[in-house]
DNA sequence: GGCCGTCAAGACGAT
DNA sequence: ATCGTCTTGACGGCC
């Protein structure tokens, strides 16, 4: 099981500009930023080795604009010798890493031009992890999208883009993970058996919006959208709620009871279907609260 | 040097 | 109609 945490790392200050203003783009400064945040993607996976942490998700903006119309630099080709070298620390190591593009990414809009530019933005996410040379374990996660008043009809046109519309060595990356609103764990198994898209489980949004299942029931459901020997190990994302902030909004540490329970139950669970899992902590303070879970985890 | 409004992009619920 | 939220953080203009 690896233990993870997202984009950031609050220790490692980068000590340069990891992105800048679209008014402010220029090749050079794309260049310089670029370069930075690859530099600074390396000590962080480093510093990630050092303290046993082996799942982190790459943030979006390491390279900016990336899948803007402004942007006609060849980046892949430009940085393909850093881009290698984190690639085959990230096997050496046997690292997984994720990606998580932002809200903007809605497969199954009801505009033609936004469809695009999501598949836009996700083909660049794919080719950042196929520069790396990475294998297909190495995921993209990103949400159902819209529902615009009928679910149905959108979880139908999410399948049917899926399907007809990208690439497979970008299918092959994309996985769909629940959210705290619109697409609950079953509506996501939904879209699983019209697609084979493999399921990010995340335990913090289905507390907010599930379908009355119990938790080992939607631990053994999402890990079945799984291929293991490609898609590599289930992912879960975990989290718990911000006490006294709205609901769905992230802890901003990690609340140790909650996490154990969740930990013993999915013990359960991996014994059970003998599968084994990475988990992806959603906390404010990221790396120090994956330490922690870490060491509670190693203690159990 | 520090403050804070704003940032490429969409959808949705709250106000 | 406008605002806050989403993995929100951090850029960059202004004092």
């Amino acid at each position: 099981m690896r233990i993870g945490y997202p984009c950031i790392n609050l220790t490692l200050k980068n000590q340069y500009s990891s992105t800048f203003r679209l008014k402010s783009y220029s090749e050079k400064l794309f260049n310089e930023t670029v370069k930075n945040n690859l530099n600074h993607l390396l000590s962080v996976l480093n510093f990630n080795k050092t303290n046993n942490i082996y799942f982190f998700r790459i943030g979006s903006d390491i390279i900016p604009f990336a899948s803007h119309p402004v942007c006609d630099i060849d980046w892949s080709d430009t940085f393909k010798e850093k881009l290698e070298e984190i690639g085959d620390f990230i096997i050496k190591n046997n690292i997984r890493v994720s990606m998580h593009p932002d809200q903007f990414v809605i497969l199954n809009s009801k505009s033609e031009d936004i469809v695009k530019n999501s598949i836009r933005e996700l083909q660049y996410h794919c080719k950042l992890l196929d520069s790396m040379r990475l294998p297909t374990s190495a995921k993209i996660q990103i949400h159902g999208g819209g529902v615009y008043g009928d679910k149905e009809k959108a979880k139908k046109v999410f399948s049917n883009n899926f399907n007809k519309l990208l690439e497979e060595s970008l299918k092959r990356r994309l996985v769909i993970e629940n959210d705290d609103r619109s697409y609950s764990l079953q509506d996501c198994l939904d879209i699983n058996s019209e697609t084979g898209i493999p399921i990010v489980f995340d335990t913090f949004h289905h507390e907010c919006l599930n379908n009355g299942e119990t938790f080992q029931q939607s631990l053994s459901s999402f890990i079945k959208s799984w291929k293991y020997t490609t898609d590599g190990n289930p992912i879960l994302d975990y989290s718990s709620q911000n006490i006294g902030e709205r609901k769905g909004k992230h802890a901003k540490s990690l609340n140790k009871n909650h996490f154990i329970y969740m930990y013993d139950e999915l013990k359960n669970t991996i014994k059970e279907n003998q599968v084994d899992l990475d988990i992806m902590l959603e906390i404010k303070d990221k790396e120090k609260s994956a330490l922690l879970a870490l060491k509670m985890v190693q203690g159990f």
